[in-house]
DNA sequence: GGGATGCGCTTGAATGTTCAAGTAAAGGCT
DNA sequence: AGCCTTTACTTGAACATTCAAGCGCATCCC
């Protein structure tokens, strides 16, 4: 669907088509990005109510010492916006899984709190998300296959990073 | 942010918690999926106007006979719900790039042809999407890691689509 | 001190996707 | 023929995500 001599047109010489083999591989992992996710998502909304993002953000916090983190750690380590986030926070504070907490007033930085329904909640659905991350992905593939899948994501994920200069700012602590 | 044990819990005997290996190639893969497509949909929203969606249709219109699909051979070959394509049609419809066709109005089976214009739109934004194919995925990777990364995500789409069970169906020819 | 600039976050509108009906032709089954 | 089910597609509303401001605090520089 994506790369291909569409009909007959020759390339500009600075970007020549994809090899038919590279074709291949590519339209594999275009099909991929369209198929996983939404498998993934649906057992989520199926099974637990939430969406694979509020899922990330459930499991970020988590992990996090006093499962609190700063919106904007928060934001780069579940992968969207901080608007994305925002709106998915509201969502969470509504069903009761995540608190906001402004520190002390003078600082306008916010953090994020699981709460400990939250926390249950995350723990009661975890063990489907994983059944399914087996079934469609690690169960399928050799060790040696993840770990090139493994890989090749690192190598993109890393290219990908480059072009979007890193804010790698220290965070002041107000 | 996904299948780790949340702080302190113990799986059920039956899913067993990925293994620190798994779990980082696992984390790479997720980290996969929530960059690579938007930096594809942001490449060509901002040059060509179109989203990955659309660009899709487009080059799956280019390459069949006549520039023309059914819809329903369309949505599966653009991995999308049927309602998702309608929608889409719409959109291009409304650029010029494409026309709905009803085959003689005793059928209800309805084509889409992709128009001159929508083909001259295609072959200008094709290259710019090739390039950054190339620069995101083709060439960060040695070929072999290409070659991986397709079979990989063959195996995974293949047991996707194994639950998701394939409508046969004949085409019956009206 | 006081304007300009930037950061961290929120908000609302615009856009896109999904979900649940709804329509309408085809194809059985009796 | 009459009815039921399936297939093919459309539509509108609900929901999520993006986009573009906006706000308040902090900081820098004069």
């Amino acid at each position: 669907m994506s790369t291909d001599r569409t009909h007959e047109t020759t390339p500009p010489a600075d970007v020549p088509w994809l090899s038919p083999d590279q074709q291949r591989d590519w339209r594999a992992l275009v099909d991929l990005l369209a198929v996983l996710p939404s498998a993934l998502d649906a057992q989520l909304k199926r099974d637990a109510g939430v969406n694979a993002y509020e899922y990330q953000v459930l499991a970020a916090l988590s992990e996090a010492a006093d499962r609190t983190l700063g919106l904007t750690e928060l934001a780069s380590s579940a992968q969207g916006s901080l608007s994305r986030l925002s709106h998915a926070i509201t969502r969470l504070e509504r069903s009761g899984w995540v608190e906001r907490r402004h520190l002390a007033d003078g600082c306008r930085r916010a953090k994020a709190v699981l709460t400990d329904t939250g926390l249950a909640k995350l723990q009661e659905i975890a063990p489907g998300h994983v059944r399914e991350a087996r079934r469609l992905v690690v169960d399928v593939l050799t060790p040696a296959q993840l770990s090139a899948l493994g890989d090749a994501a690192r190598a993109i994920t890393a290219a990908a990073a480059a072009d979007a200069p890193r804010t790698s700012g220290e965070i002041g602590d107000c």
